[in-house]
DNA sequence: GACCAGGCACATC
DNA sequence: GATGTGCATGGT
């Protein structure tokens, strides 16, 4: 079987195990933006509670944040932890956005893919993942987005090995899916589903969607 | 109490 | 270029 084809029967059978994910969650563009900054190495659950502490405080605009000081938003967003950094992240991507749109965050994402990377990755705190989080789920412009679950999984089924690069797996998805913007949200939505439950350090994967296609429990050994 | 989470930047070698 | 480390809360 081609990498195409096993991609699109893993989603398939991901979609039925799980349904579809409606990521990401989040109000608006602003929201999935703060959102994507807030879960770096955090639990979703975490960020929620940063996210209505921000909502609470009629924090979720641009001018809000850029006006608020460094200490009230790392107390308003500590439930997400690193809150000192995350605080720091937060202004340096509204400072960016402020500075050439004001604003106007639909603005500032109604560019291209390669536009949006080259201004993102260079801000302090926004990596290719976050970057690419941001242009798919708030810009809405498809980029395929890898993280930790992502390697651990192509590893375990051997459609990626331990050597490549975020952008090795990347081009893998990219150039071997159709490029439709919602299955690559939700594809990387169900990973995640999977990883959670099935990839973790200590998790089994017993009754993984994923069972049932070529993998080598070996590989598991290197997972991190 | 230990371990982990939807990363990233920076220091050091 | 590769590897190690700090950042930190909250759930399991």
């Amino acid at each position: 079987m081609s990498t195409a084809q096993t991609l699109v029967e893993m989603y398939e059978a991901m979609l039925a195990r799980f349904g579809h994910q409606g990521w990401w969650p989040g109000d608006g563009p602003l929201e999935v933006c703060i959102g994507a900054i807030l879960t770096q190495n955090t639990n979703w659950k975490n960020v929620e509670k940063a996210l209505n502490n921000l909502r609470g405080a009629r924090a979720v605009s641009i001018s809000a944040l850029h006006q608020m000081d460094h200490e009230t938003l790392a107390g308003l967003i500590r439930p997400a932890g690193y809150y000192n950094i995350k605080a720091k992240r937060l202004k340096n991507f509204i400072a960016h956005v402020y500075e050439s749109y004001g604003e106007d965050i639909e603005a500032f994402l109604d560019r291209s893919v390669s536009t949006l990377q080259q201004e993102l990755m260079p801000i302090n705190g926004i990596g290719r993942e976050t970057a690419d989080s941001i242009i798919l789920y708030a810009a809405e412009r498809p980029t395929f987005v890898i993280d930790r679950y992502t390697c651990r999984i192509m590893v375990r089924h051997g459609l990626a090995c331990l050597e490549d690069d975020y952008e090795q797996v990347k081009d893998m998805f990219e150039t071997s899916l159709p490029e439709e913007l919602d299955l690559w949200k939700d594809y990387h939505a169900q990973i995640v589903a999977v990883g959670k439950q099935y990839c973790r350090p200590k998790a089994k994967c017993d009754g993984c969607p994923l069972e049932s296609f070529p993998h080598d429990p070996a590989a598991d050994q290197f997972i991190q």
